[in-house]
DNA sequence: CCTTGCCTTGACGCCGACGTCAAGGATTAC
DNA sequence: GTAATCCTTGACGTCGGCGTCAAGGCAAGG
């Protein structure tokens, strides 16, 4: 099939495609005319980048399971270095999300106490008072 | 005060001060010699700046809060306008947290799954089980 | 007077993952 | 034959928040 093609059934781009190609996860063989031409083990390749990427993962983080695919291997986290992406990720994840928790409790409070003034006294524009 | 003063006071640099002035943030007065003028209010703005930036706010979101500190409240998130954005980023952060919880959960039982295939067929090569 | 260290503006660089446009060749539909 | 739709490569644009360099002005100490 196509780039055309491919980008339509992996639901993505054909721009993304080269992309991908340019730096090495996608490499296509060639027809005649100089179009690219893929097969039904691309399209996996591809679905598995695009999972991954839609896990929040970098480009270079799914190389690995790219490789692992193209080595012959039933599915892309069947290889070490794929686990090990896996492991970095979940704990990348769990610090982030820590991280955010305690953002979000901080900003929380913080809103908290601001309506509480708000309530309390409302909005006070001048030192003596005014009326306006 | 001057910039790199306050850039030392405010625990940042010249580049951003004059970044934050660029984007309307944080106007200078200047001296008769062209050199930017700064005062204590100067550095509670920036302050301000950077406490909202190391909760993960954009430079756009803090807008508000220098406004309201300029407008002589006594603190940025005492204008209506802040505690919208402080709404919205609890919510932002609520649905983000979810979502990479969401994420987790599902890497985690990816890796898990994998693990236990590692275990159990030690890298099948080859189809017909060849010993090399 | 000269050096050092502050300051000024302007402008390009960076990062990631593509989007978008341009110029031109190939293929397909009618 | 020709128009519409594919494909090719190349290259610049986007976004946010600055970093970094360049060329030059201003002030103070020795």
């Amino acid at each position: 099939m196509r780039i055309g093609e491919l980008a339509r059934r992996a639901g993505t781009t054909t721009r993304t495609l080269r992309y991908y190609e340019a730096r090495g996860l996608l490499p296509a063989r060639r027809a005649v005319n100089g179009y690219r031409d893929y097969d039904d083990g691309d399209l996996l390749l591809v679905q598995q980048i695009r999972t991954l990427r839609d896990f929040g993962f970098e480009l270079e983080e799914t190389r690995p399971f790219v490789e692992c695919l193209r080595a012959g291997h039933p599915a892309g986290d069947s290889c070490p270095a794929s686990l090990a992406v896996y492991r970095a990720k979940v704990a990348e994840l769990d610090a982030l999300i820590e991280r955010l928790r305690s953002v979000r409790a901080q900003v929380g409070t913080e809103l908290a106490r601001a309506e509480a003034e708000f309530a309390a006294g409302p909005v006070p524009r001048c030192q003596f008072g005014g009326t306006e």
